[in-house]
DNA sequence: TCCAACTGCGATACAGTGTATTGAACGATA
DNA sequence: TATCGTTCAATACACTGTATCGCAGTTGGA
């Protein structure tokens, strides 16, 4: 043996005691690296040196790259906290929708995923059933179309909000983080199109509007969608004219 | 002189007669090729290709990729046709949102793209404006904050139902053309799940209710977030609760 | 105890990406 | 004619996701 001690000896070179990984381990490292720098952040050598790997170790549990991001929504779908089912369902909606926005506040890269593509992992399941839930067996909403109708209604709204909103937030912050800074970069463009006078209405919402708060203005607009749904059988609102919009589907039949 | 005559003369070699080129046939083959396969088909060198030039000449026309496809998404929107300003507010929202709807369905990229980052281009522009002014001057609006309430909040769910339908209609086609295909693909992963019996509703949502005609559920979200903007200073349905959200700010002052 | 098979992992490789740099060929100008 | 500036293709670089290969260590059997 020689004289070292097992204090100052290396680590093995044959088996460099590699770190045992699995999935949670995987989805986040890649979730804490999207978070500090978008979804760019986010490749698999980048997660495996996170991680003290290679690449090609996260092969053995993940099998592509868009599973990696599947797994990550579905994660941010879990730390949703989910109301449990109330006697106002306006409310348990709202507090849903909330969810949904501090969530994609928190992961900014939520909203990139968002409605790409289906979202089927057991979170995601979880958090469909419990929208259901909400509205399910009261009597407003009879029959499942009915249900599903206004949960799809709320969450379409959520996301396009979500993601306007947190779209809007990155270019603030990424053109630098005064607004002064922003007129700096897209002002003279802009300014230059406003001065056109063909955008009327965008000059006033440029310069008349109330920008300051967001949260306001989403639920505003969740008021919005959520009275509409509560008088959707309200028959004085449906479209006077003929051809556009079909009434609801609540009143087909669903089959036995 | 040779024998050659100028009919079967080769294209000189020195300067092989390179097409003209600009930014419109730059985008315009850029959405051929992503109308074919997608966003992935577009990268420099096969929207180059087809243009029958090298990568490196597009960034004589555009500076950047990310430009490239924000001039896609100003293109589409330059394809929406725009009502007039009518009497019919509701008419004139719900034909805009079926025109953001056909885009989407012509141009399956285009929801990817939409809401990523805010869209300044001049045909983008003309659509705000133009959505703007179907609410703008009307005794129901009567700042420009209610006017941007309320045609913010229709954008919202029609990005968001757009983006779910069209995120569905491709996984559906994605997974072969068929149900039965479908079921194969995805079915038993999705068949474990609800046999757990812990997503009821999500069963019957997927055994009974109507998966036909998503044009009808598009247009009866719609009606929902319609019926609520008109019903919005109506106090009976703001929400019950002390907690959730604000009244609308359109009472708000919005200063000189 | 020895050998074989298996397993888990790193290294390498490949095709593809966006884009910076280089250099050559051209038209216009002095 | 010589030089300049512009236009474009070729090359190069860093990076991506992923297939393949080969090595090391462990394990199972004789």
């Amino acid at each position: 043996m020689s004289n070292e001690t097992v204090w100052d000896r290396p680590e093995p070179p044959s088996k460099p005691s590699p770190t045992p990984l699995n999935r949670d381990l995987i989805v986040g490292a890649a979730i804490r690296l999207a978070d500090g720098g978008g979804l760019d952040e986010v490749s698999f050598r980048k997660v495996a040196a996170a991680l003290g790997a290679g690449p090609m170790r996260l092969y053995g549990y993940v099998e592509t790259k868009d599973e990696l991001l599947d797994l990550m929504v579905d994660e941010v779908y879990g730390e949703i906290t989910l109301p449990e089912p109330g006697a106002d369902w306006r409310e348990a909606l709202t507090r849903i929708a909330h969810g949904m926005r501090a969530a994609a506040k928190r992961h900014p890269w939520f909203v990139d995923l968002l409605g790409g593509r289906p979202h089927r992992g057991p979170n995601s399941l979880t958090h469909i059933e419990a929208t259901l839930a909400t509205l399910d067996g009261r009597q407003e909403f009879p029959t499942i179309d009915d249900v599903l109708g206004a949960v799809s209604t709320v969450m379409a709204f959520v996301h396009g909000a979500v993601r306007n909103e947190v779209a809007e937030a990155r270019e603030e912050q990424a053109s630098g983080l005064t607004e002064e800074q922003w007129q700096a970069a897209s002002g003279p463009y802009m300014r230059r199109m406003l001065a056109t006078g063909r955008f009327p209405r965008l000059a006033r919402v440029m310069f008349d509007a109330e920008h300051t708060n967001a949260a306001a203005w989403f639920d505003t607009g969740l008021t919005y969608v959520l009275n509409g749904i509560a008088t959707r059988h309200n028959p004085a609102w449906t479209p006077g004219g003929s051809a556009s919009a079909p009434s609801a589907p609540s009143t087909a039949p669903a089959g036995p």
